[in-house]
RNA sequence: UCCUCGAUAGCUCAAUCGGCAGAGCAAGCGGCUGUUAACCGCAAGGUUGGAGGUUCGAGUCCUCCUCGAGGAGCCA
């Protein structure tokens, strides 16, 4: 009978019975008439071993002189050991055959030792095969679908956006600019305009894809091209937006901590924090946050990582990252502040009546120094209103025409939120930087591979 | 764009006051029946990022350039 073809994620079915498997070689150490292949499929990694006795003399001498990221077919028996090492691990295949389908090249660039960030940016490419950035990508793969399954689940409808378009959202400085047949088009940074026209057709949707922003920012949390998730909700105000996004991000977070409890370990990541992540998260308003800021910061309060002192906040302007970072430590969840000041937001958001130098915004801050995840608010329904921000931020009326003309036909409350996809993946699985989140970064200085 | 730091073997790093360029790992060869980033032995590996300057002598000091890292601002 022939072994079947399995994947080492179901290794454990076939303790005691001959497989087959299919992949690539990792790790070797030898030992004279015993050698330790470490082979990874894809779903998993396990320990093969070949004995002299077991296999013949040209297929030992074969497993003997393998170099490293050959690709190859080995056939054994699934023996349960403690000893053996890999994903899911307690197992190791006691090797009978052995086929080689591809010898590799002897300079495989990556070893088990360190390696320096560029080294292993330039080689991206093979990065992706270890062990941590395989795992990273696994949990991501998780998020994307909890996202998608949560909102498809609680009535969202899917409408894409484009990607190119005629002009921007929220400014004008950080746009990828290209050709459009003679006139000039921008890479998207965000759906939500286009969200907002979709919810008078399906009352709740969703955009998800990439966005691209052109911001010389340098540091371990922006990507160029980053994605993003942009759900948009009619007859909703900023209290009930507020309520969705912590049933989001709970459900985002408990379901990775399940299915994906092995790669989170493989990561060394403490996961008592994200235990913590289920509704309600505490609320605090921007006033009451520059209180916080500006009360700490008199006492000398410093902030990690470098434990430099916390500066002061004059009311009115945005946090910076220190900001960010004190506030967060408050809590043990995500914590929402809310009602920002109006200039420093976008000219959409809709001003608190009676109080019209803020606006009902609400930005989401991660723990544990992660920032923020997302930025969401109630939008502005009168189109004369709208005009007038429109106009008060020096922006054009003509590419807007379309917009505001949202407002007069059937104009109704409406919130929405986008949430960055790489920032969650950098929070959940506890990163140092967001370049590991996703396959193949774009980021300031580097377009390769 | 600004601030700080850095660039030496394929990789990670040493090199004292300016005085012979050196390790570990990887790759190569040999050995080993339980390795977990194995271990032991042998051999090999260099235009010290580039250009110029100071000096008897520069990896080391000076100037400029290139590339990278961390941070700031801005943001998700």
């Amino acid at each position: 009978m022939t072994p079947p073809i399995i994947r080492i994620e179901h290794i454990a079915r076939y303790e005691g019975q001959e497989v087959t498997l299919r992949g690539w070689l990792q790790l070797k150490t030898g030992k004279g008439k015993l050698q330790f292949l470490r082979v990874r499929d894809g779903t998993g990694i396990i320990q093969a071993v070949v004995f002299r006795g077991n296999i013949s003399e040209e297929e030992f001498e074969a497993a003997k002189r393998l170099p490293l990221e050959s690709s190859l077919i080995i056939t054994g028996i699934v023996k349960g050991d403690a000893r053996a090492p890999g994903v899911p691990g307690g197992y190791e295949l006691d090797v009978r055959h052995l086929q080689v389908v591809q010898e590799a090249a002897e300079d495989y660039p990556i070893g088990p030792k360190e390696h320096g960030v560029e080294f292993l940016m330039d080689n991206r490419h093979f990065w992706l095969r270890s062990n941590r950035q395989w795992a990273i990508l696994r949990v991501r793969a998780t998020i994307v679908k909890a996202i998608r399954d949560w909102l498809d689940d609680n009535g969202f409808i899917l409408v894409d956006t484009p990607i190119l378009t005629p002009a921007a959202a929220e400014g004008t400085t950080t746009l990828f600019q290209t050709d459009y047949h003679g006139t000039p088009a921008y890479l998207a940074q965000t759906g939500q305009l286009y969200n907002e026209a979709n919810i008078f057709a399906f009352g709740k949707v969703y955009c998800f894809g990439p966005t691209f922003r052109a911001e010389k920012s340098k540091t371990r949390r922006h990507l160029q091209e980053f994605w993003m998730v942009e759900p948009e909700i009619a007859w909703c105000k900023l209290e009930e937006l507020l309520e969705i996004e912590e049933q989001f991000v709970s459900y985002i977070v408990q379901t990775t901590l399940r299915e994906r409890a092995a790669e989170l370990k493989a990561l060394e990541r403490d996961t008592s924090h994200l235990e913590k992540v289920i509704p309600p998260f505490p609320r605090l308003s921007y006033d009451e946050a520059v209180a916080c800021i500006n009360e700490a910061a008199a006492r000398g309060v410093t902030v990690p990582p470098h434990d430099d002192p916390l500066p002061p906040l004059e009311w009115g302007n945005d946090f910076g990252a220190p900001h960010e970072t004190f506030i967060a430590s408050l809590f043990d969840k995500p914590v929402f502040v809310h009602h920002y000041p109006s200039a420093v937001k976008a000219f959409y958001m809709e001003p608190e009546p009676g109080r019209p130098e803020v606006c009902r915004s609400a930005d989401l801050l991660a723990p544990e120094g992660y920032g923020e995840i997302i930025g969401g608010s109630e939008r502005m329904s009168d189109p004369d209103v709208l005009l007038a921000a429109i106009d008060r931020h020096g922006l054009p009326r003509e590419p807007y025409r379309w917009y505001i003309d949202l407002r007069r036909y059937g104009s109704v409350p409406h919130s929405g939120f986008g949430l960055g996809v790489e920032r969650t993946v950098s929070w959940i699985c506890g990163l140092e930087h967001i370049r590991e989140t996703i396959a193949f970064p774009r980021m300031l200085g580097r377009l390769n591979p």
